[in-house]
DNA sequence: GCCGTTTTCGGCCCGACTGTTTTCAGTCG
């Protein structure tokens, strides 16, 4: 049984014990576990056999016991009793945007609603606007909410790289309001999430109001689904949902604190805080006892008056964050000027759209000090992949435009594939030839996890492979990453001192945040780069800096952070040992 | 159901907006 199987379940029994109406607290330990565990590197099945689940914060006793129980039988009583006593159709019903526990049991229980077509109908026989504490007008939303669930997933997240250049043009529109300051992206984007629930943008104004109904009325909105004081929420035409939040200017650090998120680190810092006699709010920090309330226009004010180190947004994720700005032990994070090459670039000797010297221009544009070339191998035919032959030709090409252009290093390298069977795509000896070899699987992804694994471990384990990259495959919101044993590949990483990869198109950023977390912790080197095949192509490194951020990485934890110099010497003590 | 440098019992984050109500429940983040 797998954590994401597991996280499922323990939401769906808060769900079920919400409908019940137990008690509020206990609805919520079943969500913070669940949460704790999305954040846990490990899987669940190893925390059982070593015991060590009662570590993991939010799992007490009962917890406890019903995960070891889903892990060794694969079922929990505990559950199928809950769902029994229910009829089928009440948690498809609180996935409609507008139905929590209270209308959903409603709708069960007095109009024998189980599915979203019953529902449906009955809204339009006019029985639903008839329940007490219903009317019209909420009927009417919810048949809108279902033909927008129908028409399209509008609970769908989406992607980082699509959210944020929307955002940022909002943002540039607003900015001409008069009486406005501050304007700024919050949430899981400004967490780097790689996916997005919605856009969060926030600011301060003199006129707060204003500015909300200027929000509204863009012609880009489709929908208003809330206008008031203080806050406006929109669905654009594009279907990306959207949502504005302005305070006055003095308490804009508390505002940007407390909309970035995420969720449960706010819980937890209020939990904290609660403890120690304050109140924490979007508007300040209130002393329990006085009743007084503080502004702060700062974030790192914000913290400091709670006794804490500044915590950066990427890492606000409710783990143990809090603990560590209480110790002031959070290290600098890496940043994206920490950059100094780009070890995974192609060009147009395979799929790449310029030249090697087009692209080493445009990479010491963007401020890079070195770029490895890595084209395709003979494999991706698609990708007019190089043989042996060629591969030699570009690195006599390579070693020309080195000495034509000034300003940045070029590297050889290829980026060779991993065949089914773990052998690659190209003799060791002349990749040997090579400063750099990146060695990728780009077929058979959906191997089952055995041999997938066995795969790249081989191919990890390889003295002529340097980085392994994208290693699980994905493709955010469109492939599902293959089914690896990350525990096992990374252990072989750190076994022979390979390197992984963080591949920065918005689209991959493969490793994860979690991923991620768990190779520094297991000392494994980690590679940020861009994959580029345009020259425009090396502006998406902020994006895997974030990712790498997420999983706490310091300048030191990066390889690309280091000199043309340190990394060569890198490289030739890495084979060496 | 979890948790503790106030506590092993008695707490558990905080506020905005909507739609239905004449003071607030429900939902959301």
């Amino acid at each position: 049984m797998t954590n994401a199987e597991i996280i499922r379940i323990l939401n769906d029994i808060a769900d079920l014990l919400e409908i019940k109406g137990e008690n509020v607290f206990k609805i919520r330990a079943y969500h913070k576990a669940a949460h704790s565990i999305e954040l846990l590197p490990q899987q669940l099945d190893q925390l059982v056999r070593e015991e060590r689940l009662r570590e993991v914060p939010g799992i007490g006793e009962a917890i406890e016991k019903k995960i070891t129980e889903l892990v060794t039988t694969g079922h929990l009583v505990y559950y199928e009793n809950l769902l029994a006593e229910f009829p089928e159709g009440v948690c498809t019903l609180m996935e409609i945007p507008g139905i929590g526990p209270k209308k959903a049991v409603k709708l069960c229980r007095e109009l024998n609603i189980k599915t979203v077509a019953e529902l449906e109908a009955a809204i339009k026989e006019g029985k639903v606007a008839d329940l007490e504490r219903m009317g019209e007008k909420s009927a009417r939303n919810l048949l809108r909410q279902i033909e927008s669930l129908q028409k399209k997933k509008s609970n769908q997240r989406i992607a980082l790289g699509v959210a944020k250049p929307v955002a940022e043009a909002l943002i540039d529109i607003l900015r001409t309001r008069p009486g406005v300051r501050n304007l700024t992206t919050a949430g899981s984007l400004r967490r780097l999430r790689d996916t997005v629930g919605d856009i969060d943008i926030i600011g301060t104004a003199d006129d707060p109001e204003s500015v909300i109904r200027f929000f509204t009325a863009q012609p880009t909105v489709r929908e208003i689904t809330a206008c008031g004081p203080t806050k406006g929420s929109v669905i654009l035409n594009s279907g990306l949902k959207v949502d504005l939040r302005l305070v006055d200017h003095e308490s804009f650090g508390s505002l940007l604190q407390h909309f970035t998120g995420s969720q449960n680190h706010n819980v937890k810092l209020r939990e904290r805080a609660r403890r120690l006699g304050l109140s924490l709010s979007e508007y300040g920090i209130t002393d329990s006892n006085t009743g007084k309330m503080e502004k702060f226009l700062t974030e790192e004010a914000f913290y400091a008056r709670q006794g804490l180190q500044y915590i950066p947004p990427e890492i606000r994720e409710g783990g143990f964050e809090i603990i560590r700005a209480e110790e002031g032990t959070i290290s600098r994070l890496i940043e994206p000027s920490d950059i100094r090459g780009d070890l995974h670039v192609h060009t147009d000797w395979s799929d790449g759209k310029a030249s090697i010297e087009e692209m080493a221009l445009a990479a010491k544009a963007a401020g890079r000090e070195y770029i490895a070339i890595t084209d395709h191998s003979h494999a991706r035919g698609v990708a007019r992949g190089l043989d042996a032959d060629r591969l030699r030709a570009q690195i006599a090409e390579v070693k020309a435009v080195n000495k034509r252009i000034e300003g940045i290093r070029i590297f050889t390298g290829m980026e060779v594939d991993i065949m089914a069977d773990g052998s690659l795509d190209m003799p060791d000896e002349i990749l040997n030839e090579l400063d750099i070899v990146i060695a990728a699987v780009h077929s058979s992804l959906s191997q089952e996890k055995e041999k997938i694994t066995m795969r790249l471990v081989k191919a990890a384990s390889n003295p002529a492979v340097d980085i392994i990259a994208h290693p699980t495959g994905r493709l955010i919101l469109e492939r599902e990453p293959s089914e690896i044993d990350m525990e096992m590949l990374l252990n072989a990483a750190a076994a022979h001192n390979t390197i992984v990869e963080i591949n920065s198109m918005p689209d991959r950023l493969d490793l994860n945040d979690t991923n991620v977390f768990r190779a520094r912790e297991l000392g494994v080197m980690i590679a940020i780069n861009t994959d580029a095949h345009r020259p425009d192509h090396f502006d998406v490194m902020p994006y895997g800096v974030g990712v790498a951020r997420r999983g706490w990485c310091e300048a030191k934890d990066i390889l690309n952070t280091k000199t043309a110099d340190e990394l060569l010497g890198f490289l030739s003590r890495r084979v060496a040992k």
